[in-house]
RNA sequence: UGGGGUAUAGUGUAAUGGUAGCACAAUUGAUUCUGGUUCAAUUUGUCCGGGUUCAAAUCCUGGUACCCCAGCCA
């Protein structure tokens, strides 16, 4: 028993899945294989939940020795499918870390094969050509408590089958006129095994075979043979499939090839958004979200584009688990993967969202100071950078009242903070508008306090970020919150539905932002922390002279959570 | 009695007859040149009823609730 080599040490534990993996590695089921396949249909892009199904079929070839996952186009259904899509899908793939080196599969380049294998079903005895239309194919198939009745077509003679099969594929009938259709059981409790359909006729061009083909398989029909085509030992599918099983179990029997073993989970669902590929097209189509990569929007390449990493949404889904029941994750899970890997790895930078203008009167009028600024304090490689600092520059405006409460620590009228790796400032004057409003500060400094810290030893209660004026550069950044205001947006009133829960502010611009000149040189997608604000990342809509960027997630606000508290009472 | 699934803190997920644990969230406190990070602590749970057992989230039994299925979509 080579179990004993592991008791006493505590195994990590593993979903159900890799349970299953483990132990047909263990009986050696499969010949110590493991080849699993992620199968999208070219169709529309990917999103975050089909990151966990990736990462789950990935994920499960790279941790076992010699194994591998196929990445296969599932492109059945001419119509709906188109070579963009191939293309975005496969970007995505690779962007979140996988590889999956020369198996790189389509459905379409075995329609030949699987035409091969209908006739021998057909001349087994186990499928015929019918031709009741959709509409009578649905009343013969009967409800889900009353048993359908078989088709009139259902006893031709395997001769005739072969024959009219060999036509429909030649392109004789008109779309619908015939099917192909397997020969169960019209009274099985299963509807999925009341003679389901095989083949359809489609005179539809197709991305990859182009006019070839004049039927095209279904999916129940296709799949298990893709699967058992390439040698796929665990076929791992969501929930919904689950009554399918039975179906893809007597496929692969009746033509004795190749069986492997499909095993369901449940689809990842998040809070504050929605998952479904209608859904999110839909949003696009109505103008709700720019495009398919919206930042706001959970599709891989709206997150890409919103600056999350690989790494975090690899991390994401390897929190999450898997399992066999419906569940809707807290998006603060997602958020907090986010945070943690870019406090690891983005470098801090000072940015003023919402710019206040301050004068330091004592400050030499052409002095510039170059301070001496850290880089990444979680990552000492990352260096040092030098600020410029001068006489005039810009601090949030919220990091200024003139009436503060108890718990507000910043500036305020007479009160001393530290300027982020410069002086400490205390507030000596405030200017207002004809309207009451705030539009600069004066302050005096104190210079023994050069790069932050007081010989005296004296403390100040808050820092603050800063940047200075005549350095400044402008930007454009947007701020993103939660695309729907309600946890689950599907819970709509009556009459209504997830249209009726956007959050209408889920998108804030601010066209006057300042940050610090060492950003001249950023790129697309280059991340960032702006100090006490959040994590950023250059967006795609940056030009030559108007530097667009986009809030990733904001930094755990201890100073929001209070405000929001207080508003409360 | 149509069939197939599933129920563990607010959320997600472990525990495969032997102390119900972990993460997120929430709430305290410590540290801090980011109201960040880090650290420490606290609150909250086995769907319900019966049974077996020294011992049940786990086994048996009877309920309840939720999800999926009547595409020539996948």
């Amino acid at each position: 028993m080579q179990k004993n080599e592991n008791e006493g040490s505590k195994e990590p534990s593993v979903d159900f899945i890799r349970a299953i993996v483990a132990e047909d590695i263990r009986t050696n089921k499969w010949d110590g294989k493991v080849i699993t396949r992620f199968p999208p249909e070219p169709n529309g892009f990917l999103h975050i939940g089909h990151a966990k199904s990736i990462c789950l079929n990935f994920g499960i070839a790279a941790e076992n020795k010699g194994g591998r996952c196929h990445l296969r186009f599932d492109d059945t259904n001419p119509v709906t499918e188109e070579d963009r899509y191939v293309n975005s899908i496969q970007d995505d793939v690779r962007w979140l870390g996988w590889d999956w080196g020369e198996h790189l599969y389509y459905a379409s380049d075995y329609f030949g094969k699987m035409y091969e294998y209908a006739v021998e079903l057909i001349k087994k005895g186990f499928a015929y050509v019918c031709d009741l239309d959709a509409g009578q194919i649905r009343e013969y198939r009967g409800t889900l408590t009353k048993p359908g009745k078989d088709s009139p077509y259902r006893n031709r003679s395997v001769e005739e089958n072969v024959a009219l099969f060999m036509r429909m594929k030649d392109g004789e009938f008109k779309d619908g006129s015939r099917v192909l259709r397997a020969k169960i059981d019209m009274a099985s409790p299963n509807m999925n095994m009341r003679d389901p359909v095989m083949y359809r006729i489609l005179h539809a061009d197709h991305h990859r075979t182009g006019s070839k083909w004049r039927i095209y398989p279904t999916y129940d029909w296709a799949h298990g043979l893709e699967d058992s085509i390439e040698g796929i030992t665990h076929s791992i599918c969501t929930l919904e499939f689950e009554n399918h099983r039975p179906l893809y179990d007597w496929y692969l029997d009746k033509l004795e090839v190749h069986h492997p073993q499909q095993i369901e989970f449940a689809r990842l669902e998040l809070t504050y958004t929605v998952m479904s590929k209608r859904k999110l097209l839909q949003l696009v189509e109505e103008g709700h979200v720019k495009d398919c990569d919206d930042p706001r929007v959970p599709t891989i390449s709206g997150m890409r584009r919103r600056g999350y990493s690989p790494e975090a949404i690899r991390q994401f889904c390897r929190r999450i688990g898997i399992n066999k029941f419906n569940s809707t994750i807290d998006i603060a899970l997602l958020e907090h993967c986010i945070r943690e890997d870019l406090n690891k790895t983005s470098n801090r930078v000072m940015a003023v969202l919402r710019p206040l203008k301050v004068v330091i009167d004592n400050y030499p009028e052409d002095e510039v100071e170059w301070m001496d600024a850290v880089n990444n304090p979680e990552d000492p490689d990352a260096g040092t950078r030098k600020v410029p600092f001068s006489k005039i520059f810009y601090i949030e405006q919220e990091d200024f009242m003139e009436d503060p409460p108890k718990k507000f620590f910043r500036l305020g009228p007479g009160r001393e903070v530290r300027l982020r790796y410069a002086y400490f400032v205390t507030c000596t004057d405030v200017v207002k508008d004809d309207d009451g409003r705030v539009v600069e500060l004066h302050c005096s400094y104190d210079p023994a306090t050069r790069g932050g810290n007081a010989p005296d030893g004296r403390k100040v209660k808050s820092t603050l970020h800063w940047v200075s004026a005549s350095h400044a550069l402008r930007a454009e950044v947007r701020l993103y919150d939660h695309l729907f205001t309600k946890e689950l947006p599907d819970e709509a009133a009556n009459g209504e539905d997830f249209r009726s829960n956007l959050n209408p502010k889920s998108l804030h611009v601010l066209s006057n932002c300042m940050v610090e000149p060492s950003l001249k040189d950023a790129r697309l997608l280059d991340r960032f922390q702006f100090e006490r604000l959040g994590y950023f990342c250059v967006d795609a809509d940056t030009t030559e002279g108007n530097l667009v960027i986009n809030r990733t997630a904001t930094l755990r606000d201890t100073w929001a959570k209070i405000q929001k508290k207080e508003h409360k009472k």
